[in-house]
DNA sequence: ACAAAAGTGTTCACTGTACACCCATGT
DNA sequence: ACATGGGTGTACAGTGAACACTTTTGT
């Protein structure tokens, strides 16, 4: 019988994350992308990404890589997929195990993008991509869609105090069509997870139009329950 | 700015695919485990597992691994995981990606169980594993509720020939619960993508009741569209 | 004749969807 | 006064869920 050293004669490969950065500008659904650095692919827009350390877990590889490239901590992430085709990577066998993140864009600092050539792209116009980024691209927004419909994480995306009006311009956008502002507004509010806040925001009507923001507790609990959303 | 050999600094790692193979008797879902040959975690009960060859994708490992242990080509086989916690396993830094992969029960040879000693477990009573073992298997039965929910694919499960109290039975298995024989009847049919034969099976009642097979083509069309199914 | 599983329809509640007008306010 | 986006209710159709009796046939 085998012992432990059958461990030693098999392969051994790099670890890579992605990232898929998604985030809402209240118009447009956006993935942050940037220019890599370095080849293979030097030039080429790429997703965030980095090497997986022996010492730590992909998970927390993929929380490291985020902070390292973006400044934020304790985003909401999942982990999409393992990507490993053998040629994925013309450079070296790399496996790439995929995260999508879900961040309030205003919280990405213009300097951050500067540094990193970062730049926000609209979901559906996302160019020519390194390797099989935009296969992880289009991945992540089905996954999204998925997600979005049994569990009330689109809040992650939105700042802290919101509309509804921009809550079903996400949803929209997410789900690229369009919704009946009463059955939308119905629907939202049964789940029961929104306050109203004594505030207007009163830049794109004379009226002005309330602000919402959410209950965390009861939040919490349909996150881990699911529910039926959309 | 950094260039190829970047790669040739970072760590490398193991591999590991581990497959949570499902089958259905007629009556319960289980789950095919075999007793460990090797340390670490010597005559424990395990998944079914080996490591990713460098010149082989990750999926071509999973239908190798899967191909080695059982015999079985052509397996309902889907990605469900990736498993990157760095203790996962004691004796070395091994990442496992996991895959749930839907067996027809009778096709798993009695000469292939003793030769991996694998046994067949129901799906309620996992024995206690190694490794994170009964984690992935647990994911992969949740898993498998989501994706059945949506996607034709329990008739993998199923023998090509099947009645409806078989199909029915399944569904309830899987889901842990009972359904209304003519509400299932009526779900299902309204999917048309079953042909009744001209046959019945004779064995557990006297009036004998009407096999059903399915429609390949309408079939692959709903398993690519996704539908709700229960 | 009877036991045992197969097969078959209808009713009701609920959920989802379609749809249009008044309100508040800044200019 | 009017233009702009904000906010609100109702009617109808379709779907899902509950529910029980007849049929077939081997013993």
């Amino acid at each position: 019988m085998k012992g432990i050293n059958e461990y030693k004669v098999h392969d051994r490969m790099l670890i890579a994350v992605d990232c898929i950065i998604f985030g809402f500008d209240g118009k447009d659904l956006k993935a942050l992308l940037i220019k890599r650095g370095f080849e293979p692919g030097l030039g080429k827009w790429s997703l965030m990404g980095g090497f997986v350390k022996t010492e730590e877990s992909i998970d927390k590889g993929a929380s490291r890589i985020l902070e390292m490239l973006t400044g934020l901590t304790n985003i909401y992430m999942e982990q999409l997929y393992c990507f490993g085709d053998v040629d994925r990577d013309p450079a070296d066998r790399v496996v790439s195990v995929a995260y999508f993140a879900l961040i309030k864009l205003d919280d990405y600092k213009p300097e951050l993008m500067k540094e990193h050539n970062a730049k926000w792209f609209n979901i559906r116009h996302i160019p020519t991509m390194v390797f099989d980024h935009k296969k992880m691209i289009l991945m992540a927004k089905e996954s999204l869609r998925q997600k979005v419909a049994t569990h009330p994480i689109g809040f992650e995306l939105l700042p802290e105090k919101f509309t509804l009006a921009q809550l079903q311009n996400l949803y929209e956008t997410i789900y690229e069509t369009t919704f009946d502002k009463r059955n939308f507004l119905r629907k939202i509010l049964s789940l029961d997870i929104l306050k109203k806040l004594n505030e207007k925001e009163k830049l794109l009507s004379k009226k002005g139009s309330f602000y919402y923001t959410f209950d965390h507790n009861k939040y919490k609990k349909l996150q881990r329950e699911g529910l039926k959303f959309i």
